[in-house]
DNA sequence: ATTAATAGCGGCA
DNA sequence: TGCCGCTATTAAT
């Protein structure tokens, strides 16, 4: 893998972390969450990243779907699902049992949840647009109150 | 190398 | 209501 390096996006909702090198984001990190990163401090590569991610976070849609992610270390699974949520319109949901029916797996919605589990790419992989089809809460990797706030701040608008 | 546990779901009693 | 099995992946034994 190439050397990663990190930048830093101050928003309304604190200050996220990104880890990337120049072939894509490798990781991105809640404010608060990041742990020592010991690399190069750099400007991302992607210069309107940046505003697409406050904008989102002020309840504007955000024109993201195009930048490039690494998907590097994922198996093979994780990376189809991750896929099939990435393509979740802004504003809406889908259950596990259906995202993993997207990405080719139709009976493995509880292998969803696993995957889900291992995205290094919230917001950017919108998992918090992942529901429970029975409405009982549901799971986040993120730090607690960030699902529910995402989804409000979407489906507000 | 094998087994348990997991961000879940629907069927069936 | 409770039990069962199901899938992909990781962690534990």
């Amino acid at each position: 893998m190439k050397a990663l390096s990190f930048s830093e996006i101050e928003t309304v909702r604190g200050r996220f972390m990104l880890l990337f090198h120049d072939g894509g984001i490798y990781e991105i990190f809640f404010p608060g969450t990041a742990p020592p990163l010991h690399c190069e401090r750099r400007p991302l590569p992607w210069p309107g990243l940046e505003r697409e991610l406050q904008r989102y976070l002020k309840g504007q849609q955000p024109a993201w779907d195009d930048y490039p992610l690494d998907m590097s270390g994922y198996p093979p699974f994780t990376r189809s699902l991750l896929s099939a949520v990435r393509r979740i319109p802004y504003g809406e949901t889908r259950s596990y049992r259906e995202v993993a029916a997207e990405a080719g797996s139709p009976r493995a919605w509880r292998a969803a949840g696993q995957a889900l589990k291992a995205n290094r790419h919230p917001l950017l992989v919108p998992c918090h647009r992942v529901i429970r089809s029975d409405g009982r809460p549901g799971g986040f990797s993120g730090p607690p109150g960030w699902k529910e706030m995402l989804l409000h701040l979407e489906l507000v608008n």
